[in-house]
DNA sequence: ATTATACGTAAGGTATTTCTTACTTGTCAA
DNA sequence: TTGACAAGTAAGAAATACCTTACGTATAAT
C-alpha cells in the first residue's frame, strides 16, 4: 500500500538542523559537506534531512564532480506564508487593540 | 535533568490537525467540544494537541463554567512570519528571473 | 443528592522520526 | 591503478509522537 506522500512542507520546517539547512543556502548553492560542517551529527543524518527537503520541494540537488551541490527552491515556502497570511488580519487587530487600550489609559 | 521546553511554535504547527484547529479559533473562541467535533479521533487526543498549542504559546485557556474556551493567541507566529520573510526576497528574485526569462523568449 | 457533562491527566501501545554504523558507488588525485 | 574524497542507501537502535482507554475532578442539571 503505497500512497505517493504528500509533500509536507509544514513538517519539513518543523525541524531545526532542516531550517538551518535552508538558512544556510539562502546565500548560496552548497555541496553536502559543506551544509553538515556545522552540525554535531553524521554526514548520513545530513543526507537524510537532505532528502526530506528534497521530497518537500525545497530543495534541488544537481551533480557536480563528485559533489552534489543543494540550492534553495524557496518556492513551496508559499504554502506556509499563504496559511500564515490568515492570521495577519488578527495581528492588526491585536495592535489596533492595544492602540486603544494604551490611548485609553494615558 | 529538566531543560525548559522551548516552546517550538514550528513543531506546533506541523501536524495538520493542530493547524485545523489554530483556523477553527480565527472566527472565535471555542470550547474543547466544538474544536474537538470535527476529527475523527477521541476528545482526549485533542486535548492533548491543546496543551501543545498552549505550551507554544499559541492559544489560551479560559475556564467558563464547566468549559474551557480557548483562544487564538496569534503573536507567536511571527517566529514564522519573520523566518519566512527572510526568504522572501527569494521570491522577488526569482520572479525578476523569470520575467527576465519571459521576455527573452518572446 | 444523584447523575450527566466538560475536560484534563495517566498509562500504555504502536508508528514514526531521527540518529548511528556499515556499506556501495562515483569521481578526482598521485 | 590505487587510494582518498563526496555522498547516497541500508539496517537497526533509541527516542519521540500520537493515538487509545481508563480514570479523576469540577460544574451543571434533575
Amino acid at each position: 500500500m503505497q500512497q505517493a506522500e504528500p509533500p509536507d512542507v509544514f513538517n519539513a520546517i518543523a525541524h531545526p538542523v532542516r531550517r538551518q539547512i535552508l538558512d544556510a543556502l539562502r546565500t548560496e548553492d552548497q555541496p553536502v559537506h559543506v551544509l553538515a560542517a556545522p552540525f554535531a551529527m553524521s554526514r548520513p543524518a545530513i543526507s537524510q534531512h537532505l532528502k526530506l527537503l528534497r521530497d518537500a520541494g525545497l530543495v534541488s540537488e544537481m551533480r557536480l564532480g563528485r559533489e552534489r551541490r543543494y540550492r534553495l527552491e524557496p518556492t513551496r515556502l508559499r504554502d506556509v506564508a499563504d496559511w500564515l497570511a490568515q492570521y495577519e488580519q488578527f495581528w492588526a487587530e491585536r495592535l489596533r487593540n492595544l492602540g486603544a487600550y494604551l490611548e485609553s489609559t494615558k
